[in-house]
RNA sequence: GGGCGUUUAGCUCAGUUGGUUAGAGCGCUUCGUUUACAUCGAAGAUGUCGGGGGUUCGAAUCCCUCAACGCCCACCA
């Protein structure tokens, strides 16, 4: 019967479009169509900033690798895909592409509505084209339940979470300092700076003549906002002003100063003196909180506005300039005043944005916050206690509401920032993102900053909740939630969480799909995010179900070029994943990222890499159509019992076989994706391709053929099932050779059974390879033609019954066995439990010969000698467990046997 | 100033609780057109496992220390 052809070389691009579409037909990715018990996870949604990149392919192909796996070993496996709008970065890359089509400035000429709907266009078609490009990866997710953090499920989620917080008494409006970039006109969270080292000009200076403390700062104009000195309360030298407060002029601009006692004031430090700063300073401000709460207000002066310009507040001479200026301004006065002290350059370490790039201001305003550490009512616990306790004990204990991280020392990173975690800054002054919803009637339009309405609210009334009260007049608040806010509820607001707007706190409203797949069971990410998604998610998932998001968590590192940096656009060093997929496969860049990488750590990717990883794809390709175009039936599913091996390899190959299984699949369920493909690849080329292939060709002359061929099958269909996780496309390609039609993906992992190993059959193999690798190697070593068939001789090793097989593979015209070496010309190798000898009239190089004999003779000797001591010590066969014991005997009694047939041969 | 990571073959990296003479891919050398595959096959070379010290019968693996590189964190004004 003519089989169907197949092609030499595997063209991905045949295939991989149609076998998705094949997948995605099936109605398998999604979980309702399968049962057993559920196995959930969430896609790391991508910001519809732009388009995938590498780093998207590795989360791809580790998420997929992992369901697909789950999915085959029975489990109801839901993977959901889904976007992100990533409020700050979108509207920021939107805003830089009108701005190079020339509208200026775009939210004053579009105004908010037109603005959005810009933004919203380039949303979409991001999100389409990133979307496709998870398909390209082969990502087998379920398209039904497809997500996007700004679409109204997730807007009810969001305004839900908001909500209950608000009532909850743990979201509130307060007037604070806060991060504000004045490039991007918006707040930023902690998590959202980034620092950079850069040097600065220290200066120290007196505020006045004779006001009795020296104070020093990088930023004296800032300090025309001065309200206050700190000290150390035990300070001696200052002591006695503590509580006083001094009227100064500095450089024109009339102070107040309170001296006040602060531990956290280092008297070693400097003068010992602190000028306070309350409206510029995070740290300032905190110790202005501290006084005020026990009656010291000794004030707040803002002299910088968000327009990053001094204020009026700053002191006439300086109003309006920018803040450089007015550092040189009052740099110069002191000067001529005589009031600086000293100027040193010193190293300084700055807060810039990290989506807008510039240096942070601090500025006070008011601003939308969530206390992490005021007890939940009901629950006497905070936000941070929660957070805290998904990682230690499980939440409120039970340890089914724990966290993993692996690697593990990511724990201590999340625990150390949960400890230090302050309250998080939620509004945004962008356009883009969740609106806040607060609804205000008013007079007057809330005031934002801090400069004009110094904080005091003008609104008379305020409502929150996701719709206004029906009266007329209410107007939403006009910033928007951090993008995090959203991304925090991911694992269940993709999962219909609330079952109902209308659902109270208290009340369970948990839909099925959270009921069956909440927690989620896996979640992988890059370590950059852990302190911005992880414990948001955590956060959220504890506040609002009281469950953790998710069991364990897979931490990645980042791809980086061939020379270690970063991928970068303005390194111009970027890969496309796609251009690889169209020219390699997408299985091939799949096992590339996957491979020789560790958990935690940064790896490098070039394209070598995916060159050898095609190489491999293309492999089994081939193993699969030299297997199915030359049996007869390639009739699969036969059951492991029906198999009749009749020879050592038939024997070795299946219970190689069951030893992949069991390492694969361990490997695989405790995502060390690396060593499963490496498991596999081994077995693939060297096991199967090099040996059992070779040697079945013979096998398959003689009456051994059926049984041979249906082992052949029998490996191959339960390879391409353990290859399907990493390299899914050519692995259900070859598949769909077999002539049933059931898709592989949808394949039950063949679970093998350890008590089919055959360890006989693995020993002998092993010295029948190494019996074939030796006369090889002589041949090799002599320069024997390929073509020229030689005679060998064995002794010893009891290799008889596989004459054929050596002769075959080591293409010996005619190998007898005896059980003295011969005499003649012949070139020799010892084995382990033999000696090989090959006849080869004139090509032998006696003293050659000797020599090589010699060294290995020597070498031998070496690791007597090393084994000999180590027995020879009496601790070590006292201390050492009874299997190492036992085997470096049974070796030393093999090493001594291989020396004695040097020392023979050498004689002969 | 703290903390973490990395350092293993020419290159990129594995190495699971300490246990034979330390591995893979790529590259390199030699040979090869055997009808699955030249995206291939056979054979081969290459390592004081960053340095030093310690624990142990035994260390790439555990401890200490030093060094280089990288990352994160931090309120030294």
């Amino acid at each position: 019967m003519p089989k169907t052809e197949i092609p030499k070389a595997y063209e991905a691009k045949n295939h991989e479009d149609s076998i998705y579409a094949a997948w995605e037909a099936s109605g398998f990715f999604n979980p309702d169509n399968l049962s057993g018990e559920p196995f959930s996870l969430m896609m790391p949604p991508p910001n519809v900033t732009g388009v995938l990149h590498l780093g998207h392919a590795l989360e791809n192909t580790i998420m997929d690798s992992m369901i697909r796996f789950q999915r085959m070993r029975g489990r109801k496996a839901l993977l959901v895909p889904g976007t992100d709008h990533a409020a700050v970065p979108t509207q920021a890359r939107v805003e830089k592409m009108l701005m190079e089509q020339g509208i200026k400035h775009p939210r004053q000429e579009l105004g908010r509505e037109k603005l959005v709907e810009r933004i919203r266009e380039f949303a979409d078609a991001s999100r389409a084209t990133i979307l496709s490009q998870v398909k390209k990866m082969g990502t087998s997710c379920d398209w039904s339940r497809l997500a996007y953090t700004f679409d109204e499920d997730r807007n009810r989620a969001v305004n839900e979470l908001f909500t209950r917080m608000y009532n909850d008494g743990l979201i509130y409006r307060g007037y604070r300092v806060v991060n504000w970039s004045v490039k991007g006109q918006c707040t930023c969270s902690d998590d959202e700076l980034e620092y950079v080292d850069r040097k600065a000009q220290l200066y120290t200076f007196k505020y006045s003549e004779d006001f009795p403390f020296t104070i020093a700062s990088t930023r004296p104009e800032t300090k025309l906002g001065d309200t206050a000195v700190a000290v150390h309360p035990n300070d001696e030298r200052y002591m006695s002003y503590i509580g006083k407060t001094f009227e100064v002029e500095f450089c024109g601009t009339p102070l107040h100063l309170r001296v006040i006692a602060d531990e956290g004031v280092d008297p070693q430090f400097g003068t010992g003196a602190l000028g306070v700063t309350p409206a510029h300073s995070g740290i300032d401000f905190a110790m202005y909180e501290k006084q005020k709460a026990d009656g010291n207000d000794f004030g707040i002066i803002p002299v910088i506005g968000s327009d990053g310009k001094m204020t009026a507040q700053a002191g006439k001479a300086f109003e309006g300039l920018t803040c450089e200026e007015a550092r040189e301004k009052v740099v110069a006065r002191l000067r001529e005043q005589g009031l600086l002290v000293s100027e040193e350059e010193i190293e300084q370490n700055v807060a810039t944005s990290d989506r807008f790039g510039d240096v942070i201001e601090s500025i006070p305003m008011t601003q939308w916050w969530l206390d992490v550490q005021k007890p939940i009512p009901g629950r006497g616990k905070s936000l941070r206690d929660l957070m805290r306790e998904a990682l230690t004990t499980g939440l409120h204990g039970d340890e089914k509401q724990k966290i993993t991280i692996n690697p593990e020392r990511f724990t201590k990173l999340y625990l150390d920032r949960v400890e230090h975690l302050r309250d998080w800054c939620l509004s945004r002054q962008i356009w883009w993102g969740h609106r806040i919803p607060v609804w205000y009637r008013l007079d007057s339009p809330p005031a934002r900053g801090g400069v004009r309405g110094g904080g005091r609210e003008a609104a008379t009334e305020m409502f929150v909740g996701s719709e206004p009260p029906p009266e007329e007049g209410w107007t939403q608040d006009e910033d928007t939630l951090d993008t995090w806010f959203s991304s925090g509820s991911w694992t269940f607001s993709t999962l219909g969480w609330p079952a109902s707007a209308k659902a109270t706190a208290g009340k369970p409203d948990k839909t099925e799909d959270l009921k069956t797949f909440h927690p989620t069971s896996w979640m992988q990410m890059g370590y950059e995010i852990l302190y911005l998604w992880l414990m948001r998610m955590v956060l959220m998932s504890a506040y609002a179900l009281d469950e953790i998001p998710f069991h364990e968590v897979y931490i990645h590192g980042i791809l980086r070029d061939k020379n270690g940096q970063k991928f970068s656009k303005s390194l111009g060093n970027g890969i496309d994943p796609l251009e690889i997929i169209e020219k390699y496969s997408a299985d091939a860049l799949r096992f590339s990222v996957i491979t020789g990488v560790t958990p935690g750590n940064d790896s490098r990717f070039y394209e070598e890499k995916v060159e050898a990883a095609q190489r491999l794809v293309n492999k089994l390709w081939n193993i699969s159509r030299y297997i199915l175009t030359s049996v007869e039936e390639p009739v699969h599913g036969r059951a492991f019992k029906e198999l009749e091996p009749k020879t050592l390899a038939d024997r070795w190959i299946l219970s190689r076989l069951v030893r992949l299984e069991e390492d694969v699949a361990a490997h695989l369920q405790a995502a060390e994706f690396s060593q499963a493909s490496e498991k596999l690849r081994e077995f693939t080329w060297s096991d199967f391709a090099d040996w059992y292939l070779e040697i079945s060709k013979a096998q398959r002359q003689g009456d051994t053929k059926a049984s041979t061929d249906a082992i052949l099958v029998y490996v191959l269909e339960h390879l391409l099932t353990y290859w399907h996780p990493i390299m899914p496309f050519v692995t259900e390609a070859i598949w769909s050779h077999f002539d049933d039609h059931e898709l592989l993906m949808a394949h039950n992992w063949p679970v093998l059974r350890m008590v089919d190993l055959d360890l006989e059959a693995e020993t002998e193999m092993t010295r029948l390879q190494e019996a074939i690798s030796a006369i090889r190697n002589i041949r090799s070593e002599h320069t024997v033609a390929p073509k020229q068939k030689i005679i060998a001789v064995i002794v010893g090793a009891h290799l008889e019954t596989h004459k054929g097989t050596i002769e075959s593979l080591a293409g010996v015209e005619s190998l007898s066995f005896v059980s003295a070496p011969p005499t003649g010309e012949y070139a020799s190798a010892v084995i382990s439990d033999g000696q090989v000898f090959v006849s080869l009239e004139g090509l032998v190089d006696k003293d050659a010969e000797r020599a090589k004999l010699a060294k290995e003779q020597k070498e031998t000797e070496g690791y007597i000698a090393s084994l000999e001591a180590k027995l020879g010590n009496k601790e070590f066969t006292a201390k050492a467990p009874e299997h190492v014991v036992a085997t470096m005997r049974q070796n030393l009694e093999d090493a001594r046997k291989k020396l004695e047939r040097y020392v023979h041969d050498s004689k002969s």
